[in-house]
RNA sequence: CGGGGCGUAGCGCAGCCUGGUAGCGCACCACAAUGGGGUUGUGGGGGUCGGAGGUUCGAAUCCUCUCGCCCCGACCA
């Protein structure tokens, strides 16, 4: 491709809503424009990058034996209903209607549509298991997108389903898929890693997530620096410690604390470390359970995990935290003084409280707290559950070396989901026992246009981007130097640029009339891998320059075999 | 959804308080010089000031409504 016919537009200033700086890169190298809030156009540039990676993600896919296909990204109402997701989904679905009236929805996910497909197809285990995939657009009406197409609310994503005679069978696969996916990730030079995940709105079993490491990701993830442990934060856990271990050593004291409402306040003035107080959370109880509220204890500086409390049983869910009228009203005191001495309602504690001693935490009056506070003396031990997220240095829950936190952009998400949808879809096959049997199912997504933001995040410089080689639009800039005022420039470049086409090589040629600073910034800009300078100083002396985008120095490469040199650099 | 902020040329912004017929930088076009890290000069094109209504002799500016966009929050003992 020659740069005068490419549709190149580079900006030095960078746009005053772009957060972050992937989102800030494809701004100002002219690879997506923005149409309406989370909704964006891809230039033939940022299209290139796109294309990329889709394809990665097409061959390997198709190397594993999944089927792609193309499913319809309007649906019916029907097929939505008959799940139950019209309600459930909630607000990302976007609903449409027709001009008779008829409700439809834009896929934000295409479960309803695969397994009405799969129900009317599929008719006996011989023809199991089989998966089928697609590329597509999909649209989740976000409450609030940000960062480019990092969440926009129209995306490109991989969604993949595959359908089992049992849950054996889906198990090879979705582990056979787990490495499908490190596979693409990998071939897209990403530096990732995979974790543990709830598999919450689409439901089923097990699930894991793949997080492509960087510093502004939007997820926070767990794993052990010893073993594979790995989990993200909601379901990370600690190796907890033996309950009630701890014995006294101090006596129990009430004390006057005026004005202290806060576990800061209480280690600022009164010399507490942290790690010796505990705090009282307040929420709602489940509506079966015989207590209106239930109080969660976790360590002064440790945090509630709030999907870990949300699914104890006594505790209500979604989470409810009470509002300071009903602390007041059930505990007689205000949220800064309350502790688990004679606390009138039923409590859970996290297992790092159980194991504490001699710790400090409120009266349940006001402007008082208990000081040396024991399990068992002064108060009875109350049950304990996992509730805290883990920080880092936590023991691995496997008792294998400590817990280390990253943060990490979601890039995949795969799940077993079981029969949840072939059940509410009565999606059935025949087995070798003669009898109807619903299918068994996984899903597996990859935000494609996702990979593209996050490929940036983790690859660039002060000057740009720095694309692995596998996903950038270009892998070689060709640039003359002032080409215009030598022929002899002119026709070297373009001989070059014409054997590196001919070899195969997606060579861009800049052959604008510009300055060199220019080619230099605007290249290194969108991030092109690899570059050959051409000008009448190399010409003289017979040697070439050619410089990685990562490199910080140029290399010379002789005349005569420059073309040889460069295809051995370009793999 | 709650809170805050912003809408003036393709982009980044000034002008608004104190009303008087719109400006700067980048980008774009033309010409010239320059020619190895966003060069320089001269000349030029481009804006119903988000939209509607109101106040006024006169509104980008004041008032009302409305639409859009961005940020923060949805952890608190």
């Amino acid at each position: 491709m020659r740069v005068s016919q490419f549709h190149l537009f580079t900006t030095r200033e960078t746009p005053a809503d772009a957060e972050i700086i992937s989102h800030q890169l494809m701004i100002r190298c002219g690879m997506i424009r923005k149409l309406t809030a989370g909704i964006y156009t891809w230039t033939p540039l940022g299209w290139r990058v796109l294309r990329k990676v889709e394809n990665i993600v097409r061959e390997e896919m198709e190397s594993a034996g999944y089927l792609e296909m193309l499913m319809p990204a309007v649906q019916p109402a029907e097929l939505w209903q008959e799940t139950g997701r019209w309600d459930d989904f909630g607000g990302q679905l976007l609903k449409l209607k027709d001009r008779a009236g008829r409700s439809f929805v834009f896929g934000p996910t295409h479960e309803e549509v695969v397994t009405d497909l799969a129900r009317n197809e599929l008719r006996s285990y011989k023809q199991l298991p089989v998966t089928f995939y697609q590329i597509q657009t999909k649209f989740r009406d976000e409450i609030r997108p940000r960062f480019g197409v990092m969440r926009a609310r129209e995306f490109l994503m991989k969604d993949a389903y595959s359908f089992h005679i049992n849950q054996q069978s889906l198990e090879e696969t979705y582990w056979q898929m787990y490495e499908v996916y490190s596979r693409i990730f990998t071939r897209a030079g990403l530096e990732f890693r995979a974790v543990k995940a709830d598999s919450g709105a689409i439901g089923g079993s097990a699930s894991h997530e793949f997080h492509v490491l960087a510093e502004s990701g939007e997820d926070q993830i767990v794993f052990s620096s010893e073993s594979d442990y790995a989990a993200n934060i909601d379901l990370a856990v600690a190796l907890a410690p033996a309950a009630g271990a701890a014995k006294p050593g101090v006596d129990l004291r009430l004390q006057d604390t005026p004005n202290t409402h806060s576990i800061a306040d209480l280690v600022d003035r009164f010399e507490v470390p942290i790690e010796k107080t505990i705090k009282i959370l307040v929420v709602a109880g489940d509506e079966n359970s015989e207590s209106e509220f239930v109080a969660l204890l976790v360590r002064g500086d440790h945090s509630l995990n709030e999907f870990k409390a949300a699914q104890l049983e006594a505790v209500a869910n979604p989470l409810q935290f009470a509002d300071e009228k009903d602390i007041h009203r059930v505990i007689g005191a205000g949220p800064g003084s309350l502790g688990p001495v004679d606390l009138p309602i039923p409590c859970i504690a996290d297992h790092t409280v159980a194991a504490m001693s001699d710790f400090a935490a409120g009266a349940n009056a006001e402007n008082k707290h208990y000081f040396g506070i024991n399990w068992g003396r002064d108060v009875a031990l109350p049950p304990q559950a996992d509730i805290r997220n883990v920080i880092e240095g936590d023991p691995s829950p496997d008792g294998q070396g400590v817990l280390h936190l990253a943060r990490g952009i979601e890039v995949g998400h795969i799940f077993q989901l079981g029969t949840k949808y072939s059940e509410s879809l009565n999606a059935v096959v025949l087995g070798d026992d003669g009898k109807s049997h619903p299918l068994e199912m996984g899903c597996y997504g990859i935000g494609v246009s996702r990979i593209v933001a996050a490929a940036i995040e983790q690859n660039h410089d002060d000057k740009g981007i720095m694309w692995p080689e596998p996903i950038a639009p270009f892998a070689i800039a060709v640039l003359p130097m002032n080409a215009k005022k030598s022929h002899r420039v002119r026709e070297a470049s373009e001989a070059i640029y014409r054997q590196l086409i001919e070899a195969g090589v997606e060579a861009f040629l800049d052959d604008r009339n510009v300055r060199p600073g220019v080619m230099f910034n605007d290249m290194e800009l969108i991030g092109i891998p690899h570059r050959l300078v051409i000008g009448e100083r190399g010409l003289d002396i017979g040697m070439l320059e050619y410089r990685n985008r990562r490199a910080a120095e140029n290399e010379e490469i002789p005349l005569d075999t420059v073309v040889q040199e460069l295809l051995a650099r370009l793999g």
